[in-house]
DNA sequence: CCCTGTGAATATTTTCACAGCT
DNA sequence: AGCTGTGAAAATATTCACAGGG
């Protein structure tokens, strides 16, 4: 139950709703949020269906509940502690990326291998080596790591994860990552993308 | 045919031969890369018939001959315009981020709204003002725009993208884009890829 | 009458399993 | 003997379509 493509729409829809409900709206029907989606209606029901039985027949959802629930289905309503691997280019983007302070994802350990790094503050978060991880995500209470560090250095890094305890991992270098069946990765891979992109664009007359 | 989850594997399936070529080898078999990747062999090799007849009976796959077959049908064979909107944290990170280039895709046009980043040069590529877009991409022909600016810009922003002729969207703000039909747009949602992974945590005991 | 919730139908994707080539 | 390519079966995911509640 809850499948992943379920999953993957249902925080879009919870993000489309918080933005109705800043605008003040009250009620929403399976019907516009599909439509803002380009997906069907039923689909959108079918979906929300998994929270249990909250719409109301005849009007539509009301906004205010079906947040909390999606709030509480995508855990959302718990602080998470992150740490981020790799204060380069992109770790210093996610760093300072807005989204995740406000879904109560928050960094509390950054670690780096560059010696010139260590030891600098980042929004009062200070840079530490690889050494210091697992002392750090235990006393931080850290459960995901975002991992910002050139493909080579992947894998090893990786498993310096796993020893430490972490089973979720979001990995941005561009490899497929060893991990023991009980540790989770999930792959945003830049380059990746435009692939697809530009697969589709030699293929688009087909 | 040529399905969006089968197209989503064989940029990986090509990763994965580069790096096996690059260290030398020169012959591959379905079921091993169905385990690097924990999938079946049967769906590697489901995935690269599409490709047209390309294993051998009894051996597998020549390694060369299928990055070649891969490059062609992904697009890869060719170089790709890229324009960067937002030169913010993010923008910065996508524009020095190593695996475009190596894969074909260049940034062309930088664009921002901040008076003082316009006319900063990175690598030499200048950073101009929206109104700026068309006449650039014009000249320098560009065709995927990736969008890095935040929510609330994004909306105008893609709209100033279509207007230009801008026909596939790589978009990093966390907002669902409206757009013609004619109009490809990819997500990448950092807050939402977190979403799914704390989604996870809390539903992994059920 | 409008919209939800959901069985049933359909479409898509994955896996099985094996004939056939080397 | 080993591995591909692929029909056929199974599993998943999506859409249809309508009963039933407000």
């Amino acid at each position: 139950m809850l499948s992943k493509p379920t999953v993957e729409r249902l925080v879009v829809y919870n993000r489309i709703l918080k933005k109705l409900d800043r605008e003040g709206q009250k009620w929403i029907t399976s019907k516009k949020i599909a439509d803002v989606l380009s997906r069907t209606s039923a689909q959108v029901r079918r979906d929300l269906s998994f929270l249990g039985k909250k719409g109301k027949t005849g009007v539509g959802y009301k906004i205010k509940d079906l947040i909390k629930e999606l709030d509480k289905v995508l855990g959302l309503n718990t602080e998470w502690g992150l740490v981020l691997i790799g204060a380069g280019n992109l770790g210093r983007a996610l760093f300072y990326y807005p989204g995740f302070r406000r879904e109560g994802f928050e960094f509390r350990v950054v670690i780096d291998s560059d010696p010139k790094k260590i030891g600098k503050k980042w929004s009062g978060v200070t840079i530490k080596s690889i050494e210091k991880l697992k002392k750090s995500i235990d006393k931080k209470d850290v459960c995901i790591a975002l991992l910002a560090v050139p493909a080579g250095a992947a894998q090893k890094v990786t498993e310096d994860l796993v020893d430490a305890g972490i089973k979720e991992i979001l990995n941005f270098a561009p490899v497929t990552l060893n991990v023991p069946e009980d540790v989770n990765v999930r792959y945003v891979d830049l380059a990746l993308e435009l692939e697809n992109i530009s697969c589709n664009i030699v293929n688009k007359s087909k």
